[in-house]
DNA sequence: CATGAATGAGTCTTCATTCAT
DNA sequence: CATGAATGAAGACTCATTCAT
């Protein structure tokens, strides 16, 4: 009837109020009448698209994971260098939280109630994204444009915690003192000099 | 009896008790009833000290900053760079983590449940701690150590971020490869020679 | 299967056992659990019909005046001098009492205790019931049947608690000396022999 | 200290709070506790003087009505026909509910609370009081002023509950229309006119 | 007599999940 | 596939009562 893209439609009517009620209030206070609501879905029907109501929660984070990969992986292909190459990770990063409030802020907040996620989810698809910067790190110090000291295990952390924290601000902050640009050029110049 | 420090006898018992089935299970999955039971004190004894559940979590976080904070001013008294103070900020704050995992297990992953938290709670001691870190690198800017183009606001983000994270990994990882001391000394070069 | 008229079956098997058990326990000894039990329903289920415990009893009210009202107003429609009218009420409001008591206990005993009831319930439909002797006399005084010096409002409240004690004295007596007959008489006797 | 009448002091301080209390909230929204602040006791102090919640209210009653009989019987003892005994019963009734709101409205709704009250205790000071009434016009029949055919049995609990209800209506009214000497007057006019 | 900290049984209510239609 | 009424387990919290001091 009204839907073009047939099978996913209501999956993904789904996910996204998912996105936005949890954004609202939290993964534990939301309730999955509320998500079937939000989605004009019955209750049940949730149930026929996922397993239950972490799975939500779990797919809300692959899908987008998936996406930021994909879409980070493709913006670095062009680059040279790899100073070219973190910079361009730090602005896509907060670009797209910037781009996706709402799922940002599930996955900043929400995300790591779940003792599943933190503690006992392996996350390949978090980690996959976190070594694309161990990987530009590698590449640059084999190029000589990094130093040799530094071990890229520990400065993708480091990067990472930073990218993420800043993250954090710009989702919470209500008022925001500082442009997301002038972020990434900051945290850009401090990480960049700090592995030269 | 069995009371050696009297009137806050309970009050600490309880604490303990929920950092510990806190870092067990979780915020969320934790119960009072379990609380209770791990105090070795009654259900409702728990109500005699806290306001609910919440105020546990929330007092836990406080005390507990309130403590580092305490702690860390005074390891930074008797220092006379700001350099300094920046490599002591990040040993001692990674240190602390180690020292207690089950509190800080809490603080870095149930804390950022509730939604008050995160979203409400305006978290001065929190601030405070993070402010630190500030303080310092004015400090540093003034008399000639950091660049004077760093924004102190972004740059302790940068900082605490990168520790947080570690943090995360140390508390989370199963197997860390790499040391405290050393994430500490790699986290100051790169922060240190990027602010310089 | 063993519903009959669809709908309404469920909230009505509650009401009657909600009616059953306040009048066996009393409003507050009573569980929503045993109310349940009764109905032979789930506990959540009562949540579905009833918003909480209290709902419950206003309903049970609320509906049980409605009904009475409609009847009583139907009973009196037919009849001729004002006077028949205040013994019919009489003889009316006595044998509702008598045929259905586990209500009538309610309505007499429990529903008193919730001061939301008595103090705060605006009770227009207690009001109406009420209102219904103060138009009778109006209408006696009106066309010379009754003592133009009786005022309406408090012959209504002195009649009303004549009946409502009878009542009382019905429900919770275990030997009742007198027939609700005798007593609508006697009734009747006074009050009429009083206002006119 | 600042006792002058000693050992009933307390004993007297928790009945006059839990009046105060009760007629507040109700019976069973009020707690020990906050009796006993009321009070300016300990929560344990009241179980030396009370055996448990129900007894205060018992208690409560009894005493009440133990002073109202006495102050009642004194009042009628010197009148000469029944029917000033009557219309004085009906005076003074009316007027104890006035004196003493806070009483009144405990003993009007709270009392009427506890099953034990109504159904199982036997309340023979109540039923001493409403015996007055009966004994009046038993008294008014045997010197002729009063209708042999009325039943004293019925017309008791006919004026009983007229006076009851004009009671609850003073008591949880908030704009009285009637004064309560009016109230007073008609309703000894319909009784005295419907008995005599 | 008086205290008030401690107890723990008891209850309402919520909500993820199921299943007959 | 979709529905949404029904379920019932689970948990936070209250409060009358006790008892060591």
């Amino acid at each position: 009837m009204n839907s073009t893209n047939g099978i996913n439609d209501k999956r993904q009517r789904i996910l996204k109020a998912a996105a936005r009620v949890f954004s609202r209030k939290g993964f534990y206070k939301s309730t999955v009448a509320e998500i079937a609501k939000e989605a004009q879905v019955a209750d049940g029907t949730i149930y026929l698209y996922f397993k239950n109501k972490d799975d939500i929660l779990i797919t809300l984070f692959e899908d987008e994971m998936a996406t930021v990969i994909r879409e980070m992986k493709q913006e670095l292909s062009g680059l040279d260098t790899a100073e070219q190459k973190i910079r361009k990770f730090i602005e896509k990063h907060l670009a797209l939280i910037d781009e996706n409030r709402e799922l940002a802020e599930v996955i900043q907040i929400e995300l790591r109630q779940s003792h599943k996620f933190m503690k006992e989810y392996s996350g390949t698809k978090f980690r996959d994204y976190v070594n694309i910067i161990s990987s530009i790190i590698n590449e640059g110090q084999k190029n000589g444009e990094f130093n040799q000291d530094i071990i890229p295990g520990i400065a993708k952390i480091v990067l990472f915690g930073s990218l993420d924290e800043l993250s954090n601000y710009w989702v919470l902050s209500k008022r925001k003192k500082y442009s997301l640009s002038l972020c990434a050029q900051i945290t850009g110049d401090i990480f960049l000099s700090g592995i030269k």
